[in-house]
DNA sequence: CATATTTTTTAGATTAGTCTAAAAATATTT
DNA sequence: AAATATTTTTAGACTAATCTAAAAAATATG
């Protein structure tokens, strides 16, 4: 039986890892749980005691499988109740990760496959991340950042790489939202500020939004 | 903001008091919450330090208005996530509590309002026991043990005393369920059990299970 | 490549929650 | 009401999780 600390630790390895794939430094996962670098060299001593986590001193830290699968394990319980939140209880998009983060260390399976079922079985969470299965398994689809297409070119919004509250309200304000078609018009020489057609407006976003919103393109 | 620990505390005083309205003692906290009375003569400390808890030493203690209204809180959220796991989820009355001795520590008041609506704000939990509204409110029903009722008198099962999953399986196991209606027929001379008509059959129970049973009478 | 900088770990302290054993207070019993 | 039993508290130790300050290792720089 995990700790929620344990838990946070495998959950922000996970996350960190998946970025690049690479073992993940001490000071990457203290800043990610906003926490100092001692309390978590303490902790990848006890994962690691655990079998949960590879970690050699000085040399960063990665999950074992048992680790990745738990991690995942508490990612897809994250994730279902975001979609609870949002498709039963009326939340917006911005407001449901706070307390995701509580939900997901509640500890009953029947409860999660339960609610997985009453869900109807969603595949993917209210900001377009992918739900892995109760065998941790995860399917990614495919999809582009939007600052990487082409003027001219087209995609529909599938989710958000950053979904702090902030950039999901600044996207509620704009009207863009899961399913919305976005075309590339026009890229601005000065600032590389980013013209996009939606499917009733035109407006301008910066590179830094572009870079933030994921799409299959069309 | 209250631990875990303190919240249970508070939710075992006001339990233990509201048997007989009566200061609750040490010993008493520590059995119910399966910990050890050393344990929470330190807690007491704790809460009544926060003045949640009026505590003399040696003489028991009680909940302050501000305390019990907390209690309460605490036990409005277990109460509605039963509801929740019986009504949406398909949980049995037998297999709910434990998954929300966890869930009533979520803290959010936006969600247990949402869930509230949600379950179209329930009056009752799946044992019959009442839900206290958001000011601490709670209304007890009008209501007599089954054992206190003379032979020939009927009631209507509306709630049980213990609430433990293994008399709900023995009710499930005789379908007596909420709702259903009991007639006293008889009652041994030799044990004092008790012959009791239900809506289709009639059985005997011991005066222990009468105990348990709360009944509107008809 | 020696030195400086950054990162990470160790050492040691702190708080919340827990326990056992012993002391103190209260309650019971003869 | 004195002796006995029970209950409760205190004392002191332990674990998990946290921190700061200092030491050690790895990395970057001139």
């Amino acid at each position: 039986m995990l700790s929620l600390t344990e838990e946070n630790h495998l959950k922000a390895i996970f996350h960190l890892s998946s970025v690049d794939n690479k073992d993940v430094s001490t000071n990457a996962i203290a800043d990610s749980l906003k926490t100092k670098a001692p309390s978590v060299t303490d902790m990848l001593k006890r994962l690691s005691e655990k079998k949960l986590v590879n970690y050699k001193k000085y040399q960063g830290s990665f999950l074992t499988p048992i680790g990745r699968k738990t991690a995942l394990n508490i990612i897809r319980k994250h994730r279902l109740w975001e979609v609870f939140l949002v498709e039963k209880l009326g939340f917006n998009w911005s407001e449901v990760h706070e307390v995701a983060e509580q939900l997901e260390h509640i500890k009953s399976k029947k409860l999660i496959d339960e609610l997985d079922k009453f869900l109807d079985y969603p595949t993917k969470d209210p900001h377009g991340d992918p739900i892995p299965n109760t065998a941790g398994f995860i399917k990614y689809s495919n999809r582009a950042l939007l600052s990487d297409l082409a003027i001219g070119e087209k995609g529909k919004f599938i989710g958000v790489k950053d979904s702090s509250s902030e950039f999901l309200k600044f996207l509620d304000k704009r009207k863009i939202a899961l399913g919305t078609n976005i075309q590339i018009l026009h890229i601005e020489d000065f600032d590389n500020s980013i013209h996009i057609g939606l499917d009733e407006t035109n407006l301008t976003i910066s590179v830094k939004s572009a870079n933030n919103i994921y799409v299959s393109k069309i």
